[in-house]
DNA sequence: TACTACCTGTGAAATATTTCACAGCAGAAT
DNA sequence: ATTCTGCTGTGAAATATTTCACAGGTAGTA
């Protein structure tokens, strides 16, 4: 058996959106995909495709191309959980809010199982069946739930104290909506979405496409 | 004059973060700053800050290395707006009010100018001083605020035939948190937040992660 | 002035990622 | 059975991105 090194994350982000492509893709009228159609829906090139695809050793067939079902589970069995793992939201604003509303039920193995916050207000109220916990509680419930990752929608003053007290109680994994850099130890994860910079970098793109005949005119 | 091409977009993006980091680090006591502590900030290698500072022509000084002031308008100057450009933000359930509460005030530049919604409920309200105006008057309003970008916010099954007109009306650039693969003119870019997806990836290195002494271990 | 320490700017090397281009295969058609 | 068509898998090339490593500069110190 041959044991690879770890994907490549370009290849991680890609094949996520394939999988989920592909289950929208699914029925009874299209069991098969070849690379070419696949790259009009997702507009990656065919050769990234079939490259992708046999970084995860899931083989097509010359003349059908690749069986949808078989190869969703070959990217199931590549990058997807086997077992439950759950999820902490920190910040019960509307942000945090909208990412239950946004995450909850999408996933059968990603479950969201506590919500955590400091407003009095907000504490063991129950929103899409998660409850929220004092912020004084994160040991304990991360441990109880056994909960592995966070979601961060908090103000920046509190974020990097509340991180840290999430690593302590065992979190491995951030996604982090918080206007801050985070300071963590090495070994977790953090992949931050801060909405201003993603609105600054497609301002970038707005003004680039503005008036240009050509898609070459980054800087004038 | 040196009238080089576009920015790569990783250099885009990480310019955008050493401008936010800037500016937060910057006072009194800190007005210059050296590669090696931006780099202790920021995660990214001091060689790769020089160069990417070298890419929009900024020059600091050998023996204090750059100055925080002038590197944050030389970033200004390479990919920041000069003039106002305005969003729209299209739903406005729960996540398109988180987007407006986390934007609407931090940029200058950047400001949101109107909502768009289909619920005859949330026609005509004022939330952080943005309009909310049914979906008809796409066109209309587009036109009238000048908007060039906007922000997805909506149920999928809404989301393309939206983007859509959008698009007619001239907006040229989209951030779309909407669980849906748009399909628009070449010619607009679209930056994709679908928050499920980053939940999956960080799932994979949550596991990774979890009882890993070594980092290497994606596929087993 | 001379020496030290530490920094930037950058050519060149290294690495990572994507694309090219084609051999080889499998079904369809005749 | 043979030919045709269109697809996959993949070595090799091309491209993009990052890092190395060091020349050269500037301030501080004696």
């Amino acid at each position: 058996m041959i044991v690879t090194s770890s994907i490549p994350v370009k290849t991680l982000e890609r094949l996520l959106l394939y999988r989920w492509t592909l289950k929208n893709y699914l029925d009874p009228e299209n069991t098969h995909i070849v690379s070419r159609r696949l790259s009009e829906i997702t507009g990656f090139s065919p050769a990234q495709i079939r490259r992708d695809f046999m970084s995860i050793g899931y083989s097509g067939s010359s003349a059908h191309g690749y069986k949808i079902k078989d190869l969703i589970n070959a990217i199931d069995k590549a990058i997807c959980p086997h077992s439950a793992q759950n999820i902490a939201v920190a910040g019960i604003g509307q942000l945090g809010k909208a990412v239950i509303n946004y995450i909850q039920g999408r996933s059968t193995l990603l479950k969201i199982k506590a919500a955590f916050d400091n407003d009095p207000e907000k504490i063991n109220k129950v929103f899409h069946g998660v409850r929220t916990y004092h912020t004084d509680e994160i040991e304990k419930i991360i441990r109880k739930e056994d909960i592995s990752m966070a979601i961060l929608a908090l103000p920046p003053a509190n974020a990097q104290e509340i991180a840290m007290n999430l690593v302590n109680a065992g979190v491995k994994a951030f996604l982090n909506y918080s206007p801050i850099k985070l300071n963590l130890p090495e070994h977790v994860y953090i992949e931050n979405r801060d909405m201003l910079l993603a609105v600054e970098k497609i301002a970038y793109f707005a003004r680039s496409l503005k008036k240009g005949t050509d898609e070459n005119e980054g800087i004038s």
